[in-house]
DNA sequence: CTTAGGG
DNA sequence: CCCTAAG
């Protein structure tokens, strides 16, 4: 939207007025007017290779400067400090809407500008991992830098006095600091002190892993303690994290360190993930991930700073590395606004994973993050387009589906009791989407980098695509993973489309579940022939050997009365030799319907009503048959 | 669209 | 459960 020339002044801009200027003005660093034309050379040259004199400066300045200066040397990438910087840019006046916009754009164009060098690198065996390393390490200080933003948004006041105020105050810092003595005021104070500027967020946790983190600069900090002295978590034992940036925080394996230790942060994803998109040559969304960390940051602080009583706690999990990256993926149903947002915010934070959804499938338009909730045949073609639909409608479709279903007073059924159990018992049985652990590692490795480490949660969007249905995805013997919503049939289910296919007959389905099934949106009629299919097997297979149920292990959780098996069975046998009565005699329609329902048992009710109609006025007949023995006993049996 | 049947 | 063929 923006034009080019646009964006490179943004970023040139940028580098003078916010970037380092705002860094060192708080330290000891006197002459800013130097740092811009260094920083600006570099830029200008791409390959960042050139490091004039002010590295004495640089020095000076505390850990924050200290990611940016290492970058610089290894010139890692134009686009992680244009991203860094654009950011600070928009703190400095861009309306905060254009934020994503401007960060990419010239993200983008610093890219360009850079890119042959860029390339070059990487395409360096030896000099990729440096590139690796200046990444994440840089990444780590992306969060320091796109901070900035954050307090516009939180303060809507001018870049000058933004800058003039909220300088860090590392004499605030100074000594030990126990972060789990201080409160969550006291959080805010030296957070402040830390970043240079303030927070709202309310989360301890949070907070003291920013700072730590901040302070330590690195992202290796357990959730544990947060005792810091001299800039180094106490029981860390990691050297390298010190404050003091010598050479050798410029060396590879030292940085690679920090590497190993930020592994699952998802700071160092994002680091990652860029990195993997960039040597695999493709940019697929074009926001880069610097923007998008940024944003993420920054959408989640906001978020945490309007609503105090949660927490983000989402987030705050991801942080934490310590966690386990799997979340149940039980998430409540409630698929709210945050749910979206986070969902949203989420997508852009995984570019990679995108890519890897989109060689899942071979065609270029899964979609990964979409509810699929298809459940009434717009197959394939509709396919790519629900991924443009706006996730909530889906999900309040399927609320409001829900809703309906809740309350909704089963016309003909036992009672509303039943049917909120049934309701809530398949949503129990939800699982995450399991991703085939060799699958994963064969997609990661396409980036021609091999991450290594995973791709943190399998599962996305518990609460849009699991409210509605059970999403798992199930090996195909190819190799291949398909995906199969499924709903455990809870025993209410199953009673009801027995009584259904006793009342209107097996194989019209469509009046079975237009009429019994009314309230249960999902189950297509081909459900539930496929499940009376089934049942007819379990009814079969059973039958011979005892009536008794529970004669074996059924593995399974539910296993069906044997009422209800038995009952199929004879259903199925009734219908089998009624058949060819029927074809040849009367219509199906309700014509023997008044007989002698009488026995107003019931269950077998629903039976006599199948067979007045069936056989006609042979009422006699349906008695001889063997059938009407079963259907007798199973009325006995049957609690329904 | 609904059924039926195979996968 | 999914897919497809057929009415």
């Amino acid at each position: 939207m923006e034009t080019v020339v646009g964006v490179e002044r943004n970023d040139e801009g940028k580098f003078e007025e916010s970037g380092f200027e705002k860094s060192s003005s708080s330290l000891s660093s006197p002459k800013l007017g130097a740092d811009p034309v260094v920083y600006k050379l570099v830029r200008i040259e791409g390959d960042g290779r050139f490091v004039p004199a002010t590295d004495d400066e640089i020095m000076e300045v505390g850990n924050l400067l200290a990611d940016d200066k290492i970058e610089m040397h290894l010139v890692a990438d134009t686009g992680q400090t244009g991203g860094c910087i654009s950011s600070e840019r928009t703190s400095s006046g861009i309306p905060q809407l254009e934020n994503s916009e401007g960060l990419s754009q010239s993200e983008n164009t610093e890219v360009d500008a850079g890119k042959s060098n860029v390339l070059l690198e990487e395409n360096d065996p030896s000099s990729a991992p440096s590139m690796n390393d200046s990444r994440i390490n840089q990444s780590g200080s992306v969060g320091e830098c796109s901070n900035p933003p954050n307090e516009l948004v939180e303060g809507q006041s001018s870049a000058s006095a933004d800058c003039t105020s909220l300088n860090p105050d590392f004499s605030k810092l100074k000594g030990e600091i126990c972060l789990d003595n201080l409160s969550i005021k006291e959080l805010h104070e030296t957070f402040k002190a830390t970043f240079g500027r303030e927070t709202t967020v309310k989360d301890k946790q949070w907070l003291k892993r920013r700072i730590a983190m901040g302070l330590t600069n690195s992202c290796d900090v357990s959730t544990s303690s947060f005792l810091i002295k001299d800039n180094k978590l106490v029981n860390k034992d990691k050297e390298e994290n010190h404050n003091s940036l010598g050479s050798d925080l410029a060396k590879a394996p030292v940085v690679r360190t920090v590497n190993d230790n930020c592994n699952d942060s998802p700071i160092n994803r994002s680091g990652q993930m860029e990195n993997l998109q960039v040597v695999s040559g493709e940019r697929l969304r074009n926001s880069s991930v610097d923007d998008d960390f940024g944003a993420e940051d920054l959408n989640t602080e906001e978020r945490a700073a309007k609503r105090v009583r949660k927490p983000t706690r989402r987030y705050i999990e991801e942080l934490s590395e310590v966690e386990s990256k799997e979340h149940s993926g039980k998430s409540v149903a409630s698929a709210k606004n945050s749910g979206l947002r986070q969902i949203s915010i989420k997508s852009n934070v995984r570019p990679f994973k995108m890519a890897r959804m989109d060689s899942f499938g071979g065609s270029g338009v899964e979609v990964p993050y979409v509810c699929r909730v298809r459940r009434s045949r717009p197959r394939k073609n509709v396919m790519a387009l629900m991924g443009f639909h706006p996730i909530g409608m889906s999900v309040a479709a399927t609320l409001v589906k829900k809703a309906i279903v809740v309350h909704n007073t089963q016309p003909n059924n036992e009672s509303g009791d039943e049917a909120l159990k049934a309701r809530s018992d398949p949503e129990q049985i939800q699982q995450p989407v399991t991703v085939e652990p060799e699958k994963d590692k064969q997609l990661s490795a396409v980036g021609s980098i091999d991450q290594g480490k995973n791709v943190e949660p399998k599962h996305i969007d518990p609460s849009g695509d699991t409210s509605d249905e059970n999403v798992v995805t199930v090996p195909t013997g190819k190799g291949g993973m398909r995906r199969k919503h499924h709903r455990a049939w809870t025993l209410s289910e199953v009673t009801k489309l027995v009584e259904g296919v006793s009342r209107y007959g097996a194989g019209r389905w469509s009046e079975i579940k237009r009429l019994a099934f009314a309230s249960y949106s999902y189950r297509t009629s081909v459900d539930l022939k496929d499940k009376w299919r089934n049942l007819l097997k379990a009814s079969l297979a059973q039958t011979p050997q005892d009536k008794k149920i529970n004669s074996r292990k059924h593995a399974s959780a539910m296993p069906i009365p044997a009422a209800i098996l038995l009952r199929v069975r004879e259903l199925a046998e009734m219908q089998s030799q009624v058949s060819p009565n029927l074809s040849s005699g009367k219509p199906v329609t309700s014509a023997g319907r008044n007989v002698h329902e009488t026995r107003s048992s019931g269950g077998l009710m629903e039976f006599g009503e199948v067979n007045s109609y069936k056989h006609g006025s042979e009422w006699t007949d349906r008695r001889c048959n063997p059938t009407m023995r079963g259907l007798s006993d199973g009325q006995h049996i049957s609690p329904f």
